[in-house]
DNA sequence: TTCCTGACTTTAC
DNA sequence: AGTAAAGCCAGGA
């Protein structure tokens, strides 16, 4: 929970809402783009969207949500995404293209 | 304290 | 283009 986890959410947390980042892209932007799997590890033991972390946000790097391991079901995740106003592709993958955040 | 595992990514065949 | 293997580092047992 300390250092990089919590810059993890810290980032995470910046996440403007509507808009989503990869793993890779939030390790990236922490300075460390090895440390992808983290990030997602961190998610897993994140506070929650309620804890102002909103790992239904964060994606693959393709734009697909995790599968089995989202954070109360992929669809629940894609629901979240939805109601935020991110498009989905046919393939149920994010379209990343238009949504993937930058900053 | 040591060993194992893991919401990923990238490179190589 | 698709599949396979390696690498990263920190938490949990």
């Amino acid at each position: 929970m300390d250092g990089f986890f919590k810059r993890t959410y810290d980032l995470v947390r910046q996440i403007p809402k509507g808009r989503v980042a990869s793993y890779g892209q939030i390790a990236r932007m922490l300075g460390e783009p090895r440390k992808a799997r983290f990030v997602g590890f961190a998610m897993h033991s994140s506070p929650g969207v309620a804890g102002g972390v909103p790992c239904h946000r964060v994606v693959f790097k393709d734009g697909r949500l995790a599968p089995g391991f989202a954070f109360g079901g992929p669809g629940a995740q894609r629901e979240l995404l939805e109601a935020e106003g991110i498009g989905f592709l046919d393939d149920g993958r994010v379209d990343m293209s238009t949504y993937e955040w930058e900053a």
